[in-house]
Parts: structure tokens; C-alpha cells; sequence
DNA sequence: CAAACTGCGGAATACGTTTTCCAACGGAAT
DNA sequence: ATTCCGTTGGAAAACGTATTCCGCAGTTTG
């Protein structure tokens, strides 16, 4: 045994249990395509359960594709990311992969680092997840990293928008935002604050210009939409409902708020302030994380189909080589109680 | 290149590329102790940078011991989970290790199978984080498996209450459960409902004792206190609460909610019903979820460490071997605006 | 000045597996 | 009966790295 973390029963052993050569008991193991003989095949089958025997998977992993996929993830403990996560862990199991995730918690420079990590694991395929991907990020050098791991034969997916020509995944967020705001110019709202967030978040960006789009498709004027920017948290939520309850509402008798977490805090914020929602004002939220149904009142929102984008981001991993595909997939909208028509 | 995943830049071509033995470039790349020449390593390090050399993992694995974890939890999109995984994944990265994930999903039967699979990872260690893992479970094979995995120099972490002999970390429970009831009774409420978890969840059971003893150790009865079987859920709080309303509350002023996502979920109930928290109705959970922090009224709880047990957990796998080590944590009662005393 | 020692580069080996190649064997076809 | 082919077992090579061992030079020591 060379070294302490490796006194493992190998395939030397089972063949030796079973009297076979490894040759043998490599192909039963294995999956191979090569039969071998009923008779030996039991023996071996017996000999690796009778020493518990599992394979090596580094040592495989020098002779045969590796069945591992790692996930770049902005921040794991966010409810929608989450949600993605669990969605690819399933389907990568059912294909027989695995799933190895990192999280950078939103730090631009630790992309580049944990990418640089990620790719000694000589992974099958990288899937960055986060709403920051752009190309020019850091002078390019993350975009040259993984340009050159997908040269090496690696597969880069990418989940979230991106200007980079990898596969990519993501939701239609100025669709999402427009049909919400469409809806609430249809129910009679007349004056409407955003709640927006930070410019350099691009689908936060786009949910934005799609709920500008919807409200005045439904008939708003500029003069009728405030924007307000506040941090994409609950607090920033909870803190810019305050603020505006503070400042007398000023006749503002919906809120679309960026996601789901912003809107769920806009409703405490407004509570809070003694503003009743829906009665007071209307709130609205994207995403559908699991959580906008369990609220009160329960959150009407543009439900975005999470769990179907990490299944996808698999499949995209798994798959065939293809350059630069995308797949964009559209939310839909869940009216429940956090709305009311105003006459 | 012998299959299409592995076409990579190797320490030979590095090697090469320095004008160098491969043994010269190892020792540069790998941390050896040996010295090399300030010449030699310099080149070395440009033709590594220059080709954008990463070492591989699995071959590295194949003479080194490994430095990745692999996690088996029961479900990564718990709330509290996720905020161990985090703290986990960060401290494995200031150690130089990484951490893999997966979820069982709550089946126990695939705990077993998780573990197999991830055994041929040939991990450092194997944390697992459940409520669930008992000696006896599945006919003993799930010990028998993580047995031999020990035995093959690997460690054997688990995060929550077991039975078994492996390096543990847990929370004192029936404390916390106990600092709960004794601050629900000392505010002088008179009448308790416990919302508990389902039987077989060990650390529930601990903490619904703790209730008890604490509710006693402030004077109640054991007829003042009720204990209502729901499911550990957001969901299972809410229709808990619900229940309780429509059948008239019978005097209950307070409710023991056996974590925080059941309180939370109870709170919402008690709303819908028409009740409010709380006037009408005190409520408390424990963990301290982020989100218990959030909602409103905030909720008073039992706060875990849970980042803690995610750090003290990566430091027993990194560790020198110790057998069967037990840390046990205690939580800190937070007193918020979901409680009030009763006169 | 010879001998011992030090510092460092390189060849070779080992890690555990998969896969190619070869040999042996048995049965079928001529 | 001889040749041919299909089947199956085993020997050996290969994957990329870390490390042991050896040798060479240069330096110190007696």
C-alpha cells in the first residue's frame, strides 16, 4: 500500500478470488462488450461482492471518458439556484454521471480560479451557472480558460445569459417581465414601481425592459412607471417597500419586482408599513421559486421552468458535441393572490 | 489521444516545452520538496503557463492521496442544508480540497447506493448529513459498507444524530428544544400545541423531549400541552395551523414548532385562519434559517450553528484520524417579535 | 590531492484500470 | 482428416503522474 489513503481491494484481487485473469474480471466489471463465460462470470460477480469491491474511478478514468460533470455555481444557497441544482443532480444520476459543484459566492475573480480547479478534474463538461458570464470578464482570461478546455475536449455549458459562444441555456427574461407587466396594466393598475435591480445584472436588466414593454403595451405612460433600484435580496425588497410606503406611495398601486425574493420581501416591507397586499397594492415576482406559493398571500409571478433548465443543461452536457446552441425557455404566468384587478 | 475526453497538454509536453525531464517538471508543478535549479523551475513554470497546463486529477490520485470529500446529503434544497453545504465548500477550499455533492432525496435506500457510487470516487473522506443514519438501517448494510470504506483508510464524517461509532457532529437538540419550551412557559403561556415532526425522525424526537422538559421545568402540565404529528414541511405547518384554528384552538396561546420551515409555515396558517402572531398566538421554531431572520413578524427561534457544523465537519475529514469523536453544538435561543409574553 | 559528501537532473517504476492483440480451443465445413 | 472460423482467456501496453534510485558534477574535508 503506497500511500495511507489507498489499501483498497483491487481488480487484482477479485480476479485472484475468482481464479481468473483481470483481464476477465475487468470485462464483467466493466461493462464490456466481450462475453466471457457464464461460469467465470458468476465467479467474479461473487468474488467482488464477497470483498466489496468498487472500481477506481481515477484509474478508470485514465482508460475511459470521465463520468464526472462540474458545476460553477454563482451561489448555491440562493432558493432558485437551488432548485436547478437539484434538477441536474437527478437527471446526471439517472445517465449514470455525477455532479461536483463549487460555488464562487459571487466573485467575479473566483470564476476564474475555481474554473482553473474544476478542469484538473478532466470533467466531461463544465456548467456555469450565474447571471455574469460575459465574455470581456476579467480581460477575457475567463473566456481563454475555457475556450481552451473545450479545445481539449471538454464540453462547456452555460446557464443563464451570456454573450459567449458556448451552449447555453436560458430563460426568455424580457418575455417573462413583459407578460407580467402586461398583466397588471390589463387589471387597471395606473401607477407602477419597479422594483429593479442592480444595472449590471443583464437578465435582471431584461426583466426590466420587458415589464416597461408590457405596461405600456397595456396602455401606461412613462410618467405612470418609477423605477427603484434596490439590492436583489429580500432585504433590498423589504427596504425599498419601506421607503416607498415612507414617502406616501405617491398613488403607486402595483409592484413588479425583479424575482420572487425581492417581491416576497416588498410584501413584509409593505405589511410592515401597515400597507396590506393586495388591498393597498399589488405585487408581483419571477420566477416561481417554491416558496411564492406558501407565502400570504401566496405570490403571483411569471414561474420560470428551473428544474427543466438543469435537466437541459445535462442533456446538453451528456449529448453530442454542439457549437453554440441555445435553448431559451419562456415562463409563464401564475396569478394567485398577491394581485387585484383595481376597478 | 486514446479517447475523445483526454486530448490533453501533459507534464510531458510541459516537459518538453521546458527542455526538461518530465521528473524535473513534476517537481516544479507538484510541491515536491526537492529543490530544482531557479533556471529550470522558471522555465518550467512559463511552459506551464503558456500551454495552460493543469495537472490531472486522476492520475495525481493514482500516486498521491486524494483531496476531495464527497458529501452525501438528504436533500441539498433544505434550507439549513444549504447553508452547511456553503459554509463546507468554503472551508474545504481553504484547505486545498474540494467537496462533492449528492442528495439522496430522502430515500434509504439510496443512501447505500449514493455511498457505492461515491466510494469509487476514492474520497478522502465521506460526510454524510441526515437525520437518518442509523446502525440498523437497511439490515446493518449501510454500516457494513461505510465500514469497509474505513477500513480501507477512508474517513467517515456524519453531521446530525447516529448511532453509529464513526466521527460525529451533531446539535444538542433536546437542549434546544428544552431553551424553547423553557422560554415559552417562563413568558407565562399557558396553553402549548406542539407541532412534531414524524417519529421516526430522531433529531425531531429529541427535540419535541426538549419541549417537554422544558415546558414542565416552567410549570405546565402535562394536559396544557399538545402534541400535533405533521409533516416537516412548510406545507406541514400550515395545514397544522390550520387544523388547529378550525377546531377553535382550544386556548392554545403558543405554538413549539419543531423547526423553522414547519413555525414559518405555521405562521402563514394562523394568518389565513385569521389569526394573528403574535397576538393571538406565539410561535417559535429552531435552526435560524436566513429566512427566519426575514419574515414577518421575525421569528423567534433556536439558533444552530450551522455554518459551524459545515466547518467542524471539514476539519474531523481533513483531520488526523480520531475514532468515533462526537462534537456536539449548542444553539443560542433569539428572542424576535413572533413571541409575546402573556400577561 | 584523494575521498567523501552534497545538490540536482533523469531514467525507470508503480499506481489500477481498460483494451488491443495473440493464442488456444472447439466445432463446422470441405 | 484437414482447414478455417468463431469464441474466449490471458499477457501486455497504455493512460499521466509522483517518486525512488542512480549517476554526474561540483564542493568540502582530511
Amino acid at each position: 500500500m503506497p500511500h495511507a489513503a489507498r489499501p483498497t481491494v483491487t481488480l487484482h484481487d477479485v480476479a485472484a478470488a475468482a481464479g481468473v485473469s483481470i483481464s476477465t474480471a475487468s470485462r464483467v466489471l466493466g461493462g464490456s462488450t466481450r462475453k466471457v463465460a457464464p461460469e467465470n462470470e458468476a465467479r467474479v460477480l461473487a468474488a467482488a461482492a464477497a470483498l466489496r469491491y468498487t472500481v477506481d474511478a481515477s484509474a478508470r478514468a485514465m482508460r475511459r471518458a470521465s463520468d464526472s460533470i462540474a458545476l460553477v455555481a454563482d451561489d448555491l444557497t440562493t432558493p432558485s439556484m437551488a432548485v436547478v441544482v437539484a434538477a441536474m443532480e437527478r437527471e446526471a444520476r439517472t445517465a449514470g454521471a455525477f455532479v461536483t459543484v463549487s460555488s464562487t459566492m459571487g466573485a467575479v475573480e473566483r470564476q476564474l480560479e475555481t474554473v482553473r480547479v474544476l478542469r484538473s478534474l478532466r470533467p466531461r463538461a463544465l456548467v456555469l451557472t450565474s447571471s455574469r458570464f460575459m465574455a470581456n470578464a476579467l480581460g477575457g482570461r475567463l473566456l481563454k480558460e475555457l475556450g481552451s478546455y473545450e479545445r481539449e475536449g471538454g464540453r462547456v455549458v452555460i446557464v443563464g445569459e451570456t454573450d459567449m459562444t458556448f451552449d447555453a441555456i436560458g430563460f426568455d427574461d424580457f418575455a417573462a417581465g413583459r407578460s407580467a407587466g402586461a398583466f397588471v396594466a390589463e387589471t387597471g393598475h395606473r401607477r407602477v414601481a419597479i422594483f429593479g435591480g442592480a444595472r449590471e445584472l443583464r437578465n435582471m436588466g431584461s426583466r426590466t425592459a420587458g415589464f416597461m414593454a408590457g405596461l405600456r403595451a397595456g396602455g401606461l405612460a412613462e410618467r405612470d412607471i418609477r423605477i427603484v433600484y434596490c439590492e436583489v435580496s429580500r432585504q433590498g425588497g423589504f427596504d425599498a417597500a419601506r421607503r416607498l410606503a415612507g414617502e406616501g406611495m405617491s398613488g403607486t398601486d402595483a409592484v413588479l419586482a425583479v424575482n420572487d425574493t425581492v417581491a416576497i420581501g416588498a410584501m413584509s416591507g409593505f405589511r410592515a408599513a401597515g400597507l396590506a397586499v393586495p388591498e393597498d397594492v399589488s405585487v408581483t415576482g419571477i420566477d416561481d421559486i417554491p416558496l411564492a406559493g406558501d407565502v400570504t398571500p401566496r405570490l403571483t409571478t411569471v414561474a420560470l421552468p428551473l428544474a427543466q433548465a438543469g435537466v437541459e443543461a445535462i442533456r446538453f452536457a451528456l449529448g453530442n458535441a454542439g457549437a453554440g446552441r441555445r435553448l431559451t425557455l419562456e415562463g409563464r404566468l401564475i396569478v394567485r393572490e398577491s394581485t387585484r384587478p383595481r376597478k
